[in-house]
RNA sequence: GCCGUUGUAGCUCAGUGGUAGAGCACUUCCUUGGUAAGGAAGAGGUCGUGAGUUCAAUUCUCACCAACGGCUCCA
């Protein structure tokens, strides 16, 4: 019998049978990796560990604490679900189940039964079941005739679209007791490693995510190896609950929200604005530096304005709809974008190539109708801030222009503390170009200069075709939250569209008319999703230079808030935000108290305080600074802040 | 917009076919207290909105509205 080289991770050369399977090989290694390993990686696809090897290979094992070994064991534990599903549901329809980021889903179409969370349970418990059974996963490959035949004997009719698109001979089903799933695999060895299981929730979801399709049922479900993990997982959840910005917005006071006022309609309160204003000061800042000038216009606009920048083609039908002044007919549009009335700033002189690039910015608040079921917190509303700015600039200078705007993007993100971010490449789809206006060529262009600015900075970059606006190409810089939901935040797009349809010239050195191109670019994205983020990436711990309240004074009782009072216009003096505590409650609870809001200085004023001068600092968490003199204190907020702007 | 769940005091949540309760917050009084909740009293709700069933609905049914979890969408 011939023999096959197995190359392992660490370099080292093993000899082995011709058709020796990845369970082999691990048992060849440890009894004990053996009885934990859940796949393989051969020669760099994930194969099921019973699968015979009959070439050389570089080889690697995947356990639960791989991301490999995860994706695998969440896989298998989908078809476990689909076959206890089977089993308390007979006859009904399956879809596809994969796993996902944090478990696994399994997308069903029930038919006449009623599932619903209190159904839970019965489910679990019979995966546990047949988990228990210890059922091996079973591949078999098959023909596409085979298959077919198989699905309609089934009547399962999503299999057998999905089949309509698999080419024959790549084929394969598996099997785990009762159950035979077409499946490309691979799968953990045996059901007995799933130990605990949860089912998450259930959601609607279209057939191929076809709005025009059939609506099923998605079970979302989550599995362990051992229980005590699960419960890990759970804790881990309540926490991150307790992040979420639209519990902190409201235990801080930031926002709010009223039916009356109508849904996806935040209202700011006096410390959200507070610290909205001071985000917006701070870019403005930034932006001065990199030589933008700052522009105001009005909140509505004529149709016709949005019909000459494409918008209204686009969106029309799904915005709030036009407003009808009584005596001309005229129509106008809430503002959904700056866009179109920057164009016209622009235009209201001419430009010599000299003046370019133009930086126009404008905390523009603009209107959309999102749909009433994608609203949610203050990360998808009706009616939001954008940090906008277009840059009108001759296309030698888009690269820089667009690097500059990336810097300003890194700046923030940096200052802010945002390291886990990705930079998502939006291209055109690469099959149906009709949804986009513009030509070709400008496409390329714009695709191209975003494509070489982003390898230029060495970004954390991804490349999404068909995730384009219908104008240009993005740049789009993408956060997680606290539930690990995706959200854009910072974009930058260029656009050699808009210039032609609002006919955008600039004189240049040959003394003829040229066309700027535009880079539109917004680096929080909007004031009320960025803020959102911020809130649950520091758990509503706000830097010092941001926070609403920087500190707060507890006298020690009423004797001494007179001192309180000095103290606190002392700071007010240094621009050092706060308030006095002067209820009459005890120090221990004042102390509480200012705990709760998250407020970074206690300022303790008593007795000894009071005769020396100082203030006695704790911060927010517990740390005792001790007694300090009042210009101490000031000393250490200023530092502190110069500091965290510092970059 | 679609599927599912939920809607009771400012907040977090109990509860019932006979018009409601707790804790915290709030108000008043007592307390003047040194690093995470001092004490007492009080006030506060058309039980999301509308309709139906019923002698009687916050409770059961339906519709609508909103929030939440997804799907689709996101200039």
């Amino acid at each position: 019998m011939s023999e096959i080289k197995i190359t392992l991770p660490d370099g080292s050369i093993r000899q082995y049978p011709k058709g020796t399977t990845g369970m082999q090989i691990a048992q060849s290694i440890s009894e004990g990796l053996a009885r934990v390993v859940l796949a393989a990686k051969v020669n760099g696809e994930v194969w099921d560990l019973s699968r015979e090897i009959h070439h050389d290979a570089d080889f690697q094992l995947f356990k639960w604490d791989d991301k490999e070994g995860k994706s695998t064991f969440w896989h298998s534990s989908a078809h476990l679900m689909a076959e206890a599903l089977e089993a308390i549901y007979p006859g009904i329809k399956l879809g596809i189940g994969p796993p996902i980021e944090n478990g696994f889903y399994y997308d069903i179409d029930f038919g006449l039964y009623n599932f619903s969370t209190d159904d839970f349970d019965k489910v679990e418990k019979k995966m546990i079941e047949l988990a228990k059974t210890n059922s091996e996963y079973i591949r078999k490959p098959i023909s596409k005739k085979e298959a077919i035949a198989y699905f309609t004997e089934k009547q399962d009719p999503y299999k057998i679209d999905l089949l309509k698109d698999l080419e024959d001979g790549k084929i394969t089903f598996y099997t785990q007791g009762n159950f035979t799933d077409l499946c490309k695999g691979p799968h953990i060895p045996h059901t007995g490693h799933i130990k605990a299981v949860k089912l998450t929730a259930t959601a609607g979801a279209y057939w191929r995510g076809d709005e025009k399709q059939k609506q099923l049922t998605r079970v979302y479900a989550i599995t362990f190896p051992k229980k005590s993990e699960l419960d890990e997982y759970l804790v881990l959840l309540e926490e991150a609950k307790k992040r979420d910005h639209r519990k902190l917005g409201k235990e801080l006071e930031l926002f709010t929200f009223s039916n009356k006022v109508g849904q996806g309609l935040p209202l700011w309160l006096p410390k959200g604005a507070d610290l909205r204003g001071r985000l917006q000061n701070f870019l403005m800042q930034k932006q001065k530096e990199f030589g933008y000038e700052q522009v105001i216009s009005p909140h509505i606009g004529h149709k016709q304005l949005y019909i000459t920048s494409g918008h209204y083609e686009k969106y029309g039908a799904d915005s709030f709809q036009p407003i009808h002044t009584p005596a001309e007919g005229e129509e106008f549009l809430l503002k959904p974008m700056n866009c179109p009335h920057h164009c016209e700033i622009y235009k209201s002189k001419p430009h010599s190539y000299k003046e370019l690039p133009i930086r126009y910015a404008e905390f523009g608040t603009v209107y959309r109708y999102e749909q009433s079921g994608e609203l949610h917190g203050l990360t998808r509303v009706r009616g939001f801030t954008q940090d906008d700015a277009h840059i009108f600039c001759r296309p030698d200078q888009v690269r820089e222009e667009f690097n500059n705007v990336i810097d300003i993007v890194l700046y923030i993100f940096k200052t802010l503390k945002f390291d886990n971010f990705i930079a998502q490449v939006s291209l055109r789809d690469k099959s149906d170009r009709s949804k986009y206006i513009g030509s070709a060529e400008n496409w390329e262009r714009a695709e191209n200069d975003i494509i070489e600015a982003t390898k230029a900075k060495g970004l954390p970059t991804v490349v999404e075709y068909g995730e384009a606006a219908f104008y240009g190409p993005k740049l789009d810089f993408m956060v997680k939250d606290a539930l690990g939901r995706s959200w854009q935040l910072g974009t930058i797009q260029v656009d050699y569209n808009l210039p032609e349809r609002f006919e955008l010239e600039y004189i240049g050195s040959d003394n003829k008319a040229h066309r700027p191109v535009m880079l539109h670019r917004a680096p929080f994205g909007s004031m009320e999703r960025f803020v959102a983020v911020l809130l649950e990436h520091t758990a509503g711990r706000f830097p010092l230079w941001l926070t609403p309240e920087q500190y707060i004074l507890l006298p020690i009782s009423d004797k001494f808030q007179e001192y309180s009072e000095k103290v606190f216009h002392i700071l007010k003096k240094y621009d050092i935000r706060g308030s006095i505590d002067a209820r009459s409650e005890k120090t221990g609870r004042k102390i509480r108290d200012a705990e709760v809001q998250k407020i970074p200085f206690m300022l303790i004023a008593g007795e000894k305080e009071m005769a020396e001068g100082t203030v006695s600092v704790r911060q927010h968490g517990g740390e005792d600074l001790g007694a300090m003199k009042v210009e101490d204190f000031v000393q250490l907020i200023q530092k502190t802040v110069i500091k965290e702007l510092q970059n």
